[in-house]
DNA sequence: CTGTTAGCGCTTTCAA
DNA sequence: TTGAAAGCGCTAACAG
């Protein structure tokens, strides 16, 4: 139960010391971008701070700087696969680039939402990469566009990932034209009787890949009674329980379309829960491609997002370092991320 | 294409300006701890603010205190299930705290671990969570065992996610116990032919389970040749691959115990592509207990781990805000974390 | 209770 | 090139 004795760490003061230069010449040997110092000092400078043990003090720097190096990313729940990937991939990205990330959850709540955000500006990160599911028409939303907004004038920089948040930087995600490609094949392979596990009313995202998804399905002329449509939860035991009703109800379903992989894995496993198996009984159908679709059984059919690599564009455009995909960049971001129809075990023609 | 002049963020100089009091009594209406403020004048500081939509700047802060509010979080892949769930655990008790979490990913890589540590330093957490697969034997080891000695030393605090990182805080984990657990498990579900899927050799959380679960068996008589054993990648794929080349080599076996759920997920799925059905034809079980075991077919039989519950107990470990659950603590935290084994599909009786 | 005034650790003019 | 000194935004004695 001792405390140890803790010394504060060391300071650039104590280097320049031990090394017998200025302040002003550690500085410039350490963390001094153009190099002119002269190499003697240079090594004597960088060898004393080894021997201290001596690390810059990134929150000093940034406050004498006026900048940091710290990214914040939101997300709605870090332990979904479908976030913890885009968390990967911007993870990543910064990396490369030296900056840190802090990640803070907001659970889909609107106004803890707002209160991160808030909150988070107190780091004055250099970016923020929101990519909670946007919520429509509640009146948070403008007080959010507001904050960030103001975030930008003062110099921040925040990214988007999302199917429309103009005015700001976006990684823009097609859910509307994935869902409506999926239904499409969906309706070729031979489904005639369709449902859908839609998410919360008030989540874009769920409600773009649900509208998108009608949009396929018209166009095959194939129409989807709003008693086929059941809301739920935007999580694994949201699908679960949705597709429980959707039994419960009776309907005649062919095939099952849940807006998320995550809930569509929960239908699949009601599926079976119910006795139906899922494939040869009822299709059933996903969105986002995370991994474990590929290993439930049957394997689901879903819409495939390159998930790490909207995580990596969200920081760069936010950066400005975006590699040059040769898609004409329209200010607001390079055109929407190529999604694409990956049929599975789980939707055989028929 | 306009750069908005942009502003810098107010300052709490604007404030009192603003406000017309001076610096220290803005300062102490907005964040000092003891109320010892006129009102009136901290209502009007407390609109100023408002008005110009000012919030502290944390990093400032952090250097006039000498003391930080940030937490951070190493893990080997934040994409992994199990990081992110440990992960979420930590965001979760932090944010009751106040405190913030910054995410770096190792990679497995004890180099960057290493690497990581330094660079963190420099933000002077308050809090230094690893989670990573600690490894063994490696010269790294000692390196970053001083490196994190030296971080304590100068006011950190560190705290393992781990089977013994003394001298350490450390949230637990008893590897080798709930593996023999399970080992005992599936031997009185009738068993007899084991193979074991083991990660890398290095890594210690990897061979604890393998002894483990060696040790299981060995009480009931049973043996593990080491044939019996092979070793792979930490990761789904890992596993696949691992069952293939275990079927290859002919092995006669009734089950097959992957060190971990996700490479588990993978030899189920190697299994089936190989034309045997997991569960009847030949038992799997994993652990861990990562939330999608549940859903892929059959249910995988595993060992649970609260993982949630790990991340935060790591962070209250070193906050010392740990609640007290009854368990003597002997300084270096609580007793292990408990683990129970859970039977399901993957592993009927025979 | 309020204001003045040193710092905190680092960067960056500005002279030398 | 180097060093002295003035900040960066905030807190914390210290007087008043």
């Amino acid at each position: 139960m001792s405390a140890p004795a803790s010394k504060s760490p060391a300071t650039l003061h104590d280097v320049a010391r031990e090394a017998g230069v200025s302040l002003a010449t550690a500085s410039r040997s350490l963390n001094g971008s153009a190099r002119k110092v002269n190499e003697a000092y240079r090594q004597r400078v960088v060898e004393a701070a080894q021997r201290l043990g001596y690390t810059t003090n990134l929150f000093a720097q940034a406050v004498a700087k006026g900048s940091t190096t710290t990214v914040a990313l939101l997300v709605a729940d870090i332990a979904d696969p479908y976030f913890s990937s885009i968390a990967a991939g911007v993870i990543n990205a910064a990396n490369e680039e030296g900056l840190v990330v802090t990640i803070a959850v907001t659970g889909r709540d609107t106004q803890r939402e707002l209160d991160t955000v808030r909150a988070l500006r107190g780091q004055r990160p250099r970016v923020m990469i929101l990519a909670g599911s946007r919520t429509t028409g509640s009146a948070y939303e403008e007080q959010l566009r507001s904050e960030l907004a103001s975030f930008e004038d003062t110099g921040g920089k925040v990214s988007f990932i999302s199917q429309d948040a103009a005015p700001f930087a976006t990684v823009l995600l097609d859910n509307r034209g994935g869902a409506r490609d999926l239904a499409v094949a969906l309706a070729e392979l031979g489904y005639r009787d369709f449902a859908v596990i839609a998410g919360p009313r008030e989540i874009r995202t769920a409600q773009d890949r649900l509208e998108g998804f009608a949009e396929g399905l018209a166009e095959h002329g194939i129409p989807l009674a709003p008693e086929r449509v059941v809301h739920a939860d935007f999580t694994r035991d949201g699908g679960y329980r949705g597709a429980q009703e959707l039994l419960a109800a009776g309907a005649d379903v062919d095939l099952v379309f849940a807006v998320n992989d995550v809930m569509a894995v929960g239908v699949v496993s009601a599926l079976r829960d119910a006795g139906i198996e899922p494939g040869s009984g009822i299709g059933v159908a996903g969105y986002d491609d995370i991994p474990t679709v590929r290993d439930i059984t049957p394997a689901l059919t879903t819409v495939r997002i390159p998930l790490e690599d909207v995580g990596r564009r969200a920081l760069q455009l936010a950066t400005g370092s975006a590699y040059d995909d040769g898609v004409p960049d329209s200010g607001e971001g390079p055109a929407p991320i190529p999604t694409e129809t990956v049929l599975r075990g789980s939707t055989p023609r028929r």
